[in-house]
RNA sequence: GCCGGAGUAGCUCAGUCGGUUAGAGCAGCGGAAUCAUAAUCCGCGUGUCGGGGGUUCGAGUCCCUCCUCCGGCACCA
């Protein structure tokens, strides 16, 4: 079994926030937990770093695109390592290996005779040299940036033919109604499709900041595609060897606003090019401080670093998958976070740990005894396994949790009702006491291993403490 | 406007094919216990399940309608 699970790649026209690390975390636990499976794992993760945004961000700057890119990059590479992101790879589209790539599956696309020349047409700024799209322009149709009254003028420009694709989109969203998950988003996405697709814009005329368009260098490939196809081009450098075979197709793990470029251009180009079309997408929500999206342009950003140097990467991890369902928006705020820190992780599970092995410690010399869990605790532990491979084989990270939380909460539960320390001052229940300790040192065993994906570091060094070497579930 | 989703306890939400007195967590109040990082555990809810109408032996769950909120409606990375 393999198992490739991406995140977007990133864009650089800005700092990485708490947004960026949601994602990246969110496709690690799910990394870690495959690989607890003891399947073959390779997880991506990235930056994006062609495109007008980021040619505009470096000239506002007064530096070049390039150098803006070998600026963010590291970053970026800089909060995975920081929230403990276990991925094999990073990939930058601006790495040799992966333009040579793009122009490869592109020029694919061309000679199976998807692409054709056409105008575009609409509202040129000379100052910008680029074209305004509807929602951009000023009043009276002028410059948002430059305040000066739009051109009308039309250009060559090299197409994609989408919608030639649409019965074949309709077709795939019927044979494989998980493709987008959750649901209401593939029905979005589908909703979408059925409307009518227009082909769009595969390449830019007037921007040198891209993948040349190899049989029209002039053009530069659309940036859309050129990110997109990261998913495809790192398997083929990004490893010792060309990994494709083993690891294509991918698992890919996005926020609601790229909805549309995954869910409908993405499987289409793919097609195109007679590529397999990914294997599932989960499209999450945005976390909200305050009811209000974080982002640069409000300024509202929480730095996932000052969180992590003051609580560690752990409890950040465990807080984004806990507070807010996976899949729906959600709000944070530090009241949150210190509220589910202190009560669920110190109260409930860390001390749970604390005095479940006080307990063996001080019983029975720190040694867990051979007997068997009792039947109303072992019938808990048992199932749990099964329900949180169920829950997290369709992403639903924050369902998993609760079910591994629920066992935290009885294992608790359970210390109160059979009192250990009473048990431990008669010495013909010593064989009750023996199987309660076991029951408590296993059950906590297999709640920490499942708790493993969201929390590596800290369930780490428990299950050194319980004497545990192995991290697969069953 | 069109399409889709949501509206359930003070707060965050679960409620599978319609079926027994509508649930959980948090917060609040009361109690128990002392193995443990004063952490833990137990008990306590008269909720118009957004309003109205309908189908049904029976509806939070299906249908109609209205209200409110959110999202999508094409080339924004």
């Amino acid at each position: 079994m393999s198992f490739y699970v991406t995140t977007p790649i990133y864009y650089v026209n800005g700092e990485p926030h708490l947004g960026h690390a949601y994602s990246t975390i969110a496709a690690d636990i799910l990394a870690r937990h495959h690989r607890q499976r003891g399947e073959d794992v390779f997880f991506l993760t990235g930056t994006d770093e062609h495109g007008e945004p980021v040619a505009q961000q470096a000239e506002a700057e007064g530096t070049t695109p390039r150098e803006l890119g070998d600026r963010l990059a590291p970053r970026f590479r800089e909060m995975a390592a920081k929230v403990n992101a276990s991925n094999d790879f990073f990939i930058r589209t601006t790495d040799e290996g992966h333009m040579e790539r793009v122009q490869e599956i592109v020029q694919r696309v061309y000679d199976n005779g998807h692409v054709y020349e056409g105008m575009y047409e609409g509202w040129y700024c000379p100052r910008c040299a680029d074209f305004k799209t509807e929602s951009e322009l000023g009043p009276d149709n002028t410059c948002p940036i430059h305040k000066i009254p739009l051109t009308r003028e039309s250009q060559k420009n090299w197409f994609f033919t989408l919608s030639k694709f649409q019965g074949d989109l309709e077709r795939l969203y019927e044979e494989r109604p998980d493709f987008v998950i959750p649901e209401f988003r593939r029905n979005e996405a589908l909703a979408f499709i059925r409307q009518g697709l227009q082909d769009v814009s595969l390449s830019r005329p007037t921007l040198k900041w891209g993948v040349p368009v190899p049989w029209d260098p002039e053009q530069v490939i659309y940036v859309w595609f050129d990110a997109l196809l990261n998913y495809y081009t790192a398997l083929g450098y990004g490893a010792d060897e060309d990994v494709t075979e083993e690891f294509w197709p991918p698992f890919h793990i996005l926020a609601k606003d790229i909805l549309k470029f995954h869910a409908v251009y993405w499987p289409a180009f793919l097609m195109a090019a007679g590529i397999e079309v990914p294997r599932q997408m989960f499209i999450h929500g945005f976390l909200l401080m305050e009811g209000h999206k974080m982002s640069k342009s409000l300024g509202n950003v929480l730095d996932p670093d000052e969180v992590i140097d003051k609580f560690g990467a752990d409890p950040l991890r465990f807080y984004c998958f806990r507070e807010v369902s996976f899949g729906q928006d959600g709000q944070i705020s530090p009241a949150g976070f210190e509220s589910r820190y202190e009560s669920e992780l110190a109260d409930q599970y860390g001390n749970l740990a604390n005095r479940v092995l006080s307990m063996i410690g001080r019983y029975r010399d720190g040694t867990v005894p051979e007997a068997d869990a009792e039947e109303v605790l072992a019938t808990e532990f048992e199932g749990a396994p099964g329900r949180v491979r169920t829950a997290l084989d369709a992403a639903e990270l924050t369902q998993a949790l609760e079910e591994i939380w629920k066992l935290v909460r009885r294992l608790n539960g359970y210390v109160e009702e059979t009192r250990p320390w009473e048990l431990a001052k008669d010495d013909a229940a010593a064989a009750r006491l023996d199987s309660v300790l076991y029951g408590l040192a296993e059950g906590l065993r297999v709640a920490t291993l499942l708790l493993h994906a969201y929390m590596p570091e800290t369930t780490g060094r428990l299950l050194d403490a319980l004497g545990e070497a192995d991290r697969a579930i069953a």
